[in-house]
DNA sequence: CCTGATCCTGACTATTTGGTCAAGAATTGG
DNA sequence: CCAATTCTTGACCAAATAGTCAGGATCAGG
């Protein structure tokens, strides 16, 4: 593996790091940041709370921690569109690709969205650099497939916060859609059939 | 004077519980619960913390009054659905209105955001109960109008969905997509625009 | 103007919580 | 094996915070 990108920390340093961080994630997605404690992250982790601390130099570090760790996990579908490929089928792609991430790392889309909500505090130069410059590429992407012809003439930016209001959706108001479907549904792959027949439909030139 | 007994509460009351209920919408819609301290209503609201809560016990019960006290508005739009109307109108008509309230009471909805993320201590009886039914309301007339041939065949529980996400992403992740499209935008304006399009195509037969 | 009810607040308590530290336990390298 | 380093934790501190309370200020009705 890449020993040279941890060479400053001893196994135990890197095993338990995972673990602090494994944990962590657990609280913050369900608490937040302000209503998860140092404790609740140490009790979910089986560690000692000066145990966490002496891994990570504080609570605030922690979250700061998981959210840049996280991110290129997330913007990862979006930086794999394919400008070379088939239009439509690169948007449904990526469409199946943000609603699988939201069904296997919900605790991921909950931390985001809790700091987005906040006011994104530990994001916000990466919120106006990085990903805005994904975007933008993305933008671009999808500008000349619009220009081709290949795709009907919709608002890049709004497609794509269409794309990752309605993935999300499922994973960070997960209870109140299961609370309002009840049981006897899969929400995803109900969501997966929705989704991919609406922008099919929306997007076919 | 009579307004006392009709309230059963005096105008000095009535007044404060309102301020206070004013301040702690504003500074729970960007703190969330946990992360908001009664001393920061009191601020928000200039009046002394003691005195908070000489008009509410607790801060539970002011974000509990809160919620069940904006719960009508929030659900009116989907309440207002006229069975009788055009169909394709209807939804249209319950698309803006939906998103028109995310621009006007961007509180509101990061308050009901916030509330749901943490799985909706405060609502989990009315999620099941009193929303489901609503819902279920209105995913009756939708299928009538899909069997009648007015709309196409979508599933209308993930309709809504869509619909829920798609608007109050504007209000809760608006620091993102202000971030991302920068300046010289009106979000809003051109999501309804985009949504009005994309819900156009997606639901005429 | 008087009186009782309502309103307001400084000062307080109890608890929670982020973070520290000294000293003991475990591990590692030679 | 030993000694140095790393790891772990009980006990602790200081700050933040929810909530209390006695008593003074204000107001409404007579």
């Amino acid at each position: 593996m890449d020993e040279a990108k941890n060479s400053g920390l001893t196994r135990i340093q890197r095993r338990n790091r995972e673990i602090i961080l494994e944990g962590a994630l657990t609280v913050f997605a369900v608490n937040g940041f302000r209503g998860t404690t140092i404790d609740q992250i140490a009790a979910e982790c089986g560690l000692s709370k000066p145990n966490v601390l002496y891994y990570f130099p504080s609570k605030d570090e922690i979250h700061k921690t998981l959210l840049t760790k996280l991110l290129d996990m997330w913007l990862a579908p979006l930086e794999n569109i394919e400008p070379a490929g088939e239009a439509l089928q690169e948007v449904l792609n990526y469409v199946a690709a943000k609603l699988r991430m939201s069904r296997e790392y919900p605790r991921e889309s909950r931390l985001f969205a809790y700091e987005i909500l906040r006011g994104a505090p530990h994001l916000t130069e990466i919120l106006g650099g990085r990903l805005r410059n994904t975007v933008d590429d993305a933008v671009t992407v999808l500008r000349g497939w619009i220009e081709a012809g290949k795709l009907r003439d919709v608002d890049p930016h709004h497609l794509i916060f269409s794309i990752w209001a309605m993935t999300q959706h499922y994973a960070d108001f997960e209870i109140q859609v299961h609370a309002v479907l009840g049981e006897g549904h899969d929400p995803f792959s109900e969501a997966q059939i929705f989704l991919d027949d609406m922008y099919r439909r929306l997007l076919t030139p």
